[in-house]
DNA sequence: AAACAGGCCTAAA
DNA sequence: TTTAGGCCTGTT
């Protein structure tokens, strides 16, 4: 392991790196024996851990500033945020719970066509597909002696056919890959112009897209397109709001903060059911 | 072995 | 507008 420049990010609120990786919001980041954690993003790859009170990622500080900073979404006050959405006991309980979960801020391609993947999928299954997909199709970057590939951009998948990407054995998401790819690519879907649109126009451009349904669509307006008020139901949103919003429930009630709630009502419900 | 897994699509009421 | 069944593949 070689000599590596590290820069410390610096937070005064919640970053858990635990949470903020294993809450569902990403596939590309993998634990460490020793607690940290190695990923891809943005085109790069890095290590991240803490020590003490203090989080360090490998890279300069122009890299923290440019790219680690939007990343990590360290321009909104988290504890702030979780205060903002205790609108009741259940809700209190789960925002003190997942303190620490930030939502990244992540390539808006590389999120659609990951949650492309994850539909009828289990998490390993899911990183290994992606995993595939930036070996065969990216481009190798190294840190600290290990080869790692980035997230091919849809240029590069939306030449490709449906044999190339067999390698992947993602079965019938193939398909949906590509067109994707070609959309993105193309100009035709236009994510950039849909970070700032609003829920409804963002939610329709992208369920136009074969392969995109409503969960998709809001995993990655949330998750990539940064509009707040998208919230995600998958099998465990609909046991957690089942169980603790028998009446009824509308995620109006948090505004723009209602994809912040949802990832705390997800994390709250797989770590405790 | 058969069912299921962090959905989506189509057909049918 | 809601519901059932099928879909690639890998795992249990």
């Amino acid at each position: 392991m070689g000599y590596c420049q590290e820069t410390e990010i610096e937070t005064l609120d919640d970053f858990d790196l635990k949470k903020i990786f294993e809450c569902g919001q990403c596939f590309r980041w993998n634990e460490g024996p020793d607690g940290s954690y190695t990923g891809v993003a943005l085109g790069r790859a890095a290590r991240i851990r803490r020590e003490g009170g203090r989080i360090y990622i490998t890279g300069t500080p122009e890299d923290v500033e440019k790219v680690w900073h939007g990343y990590f979404d360290l321009d909104r006050d988290y504890r702030s945020l979780r205060r903002a959405v205790c609108v009741d006991d259940y809700m209190r309980a789960a925002s003190d719970f997942g303190a620490g979960i930030r939502i990244l801020n992540q390539d808006r391609w590389e999120t659609l066509c990951s949650f492309i993947i994850s539909q009828c999928n289990n998490i390993p299954r899911i990183k290994k597909i992606v995993e595939t997909l930036c070996r065969e199709f990216g481009d190798p970057v190294e840190l600290m002696g290990e080869r790692y590939y980035t997230f091919p951009g849809p240029e590069r998948i939306a030449p490709l056919s449906e044999e190339d990407l067999a390698v992947l054995r993602c079965g019938y998401r193939a398909p949906y890959i590509l067109s994707a790819a070609r959309a993105v690519d193309s100009g035709e879907l236009d994510l950039e112009e849909l970070s700032g649109a609003d829920l409804t126009r963002a939610k329709k451009a992208l369920m136009a897209m074969p392969g995109i349904g409503e969960k998709v669509a809001n995993c990655v307006i949330l998750f990539s397109l940064r509009i707040g008020s998208a919230f995600p139901i998958d099998v465990w949103m609909k046991k957690a709001l089942a169980q603790h919003y028998p009446e009824g429930f509308s995620p109006e009630v948090f505004g723009e903060n209602a994809g912040l709630a949802q990832q705390y009502m997800f994390y709250y419900q797989r770590s405790n059911g």
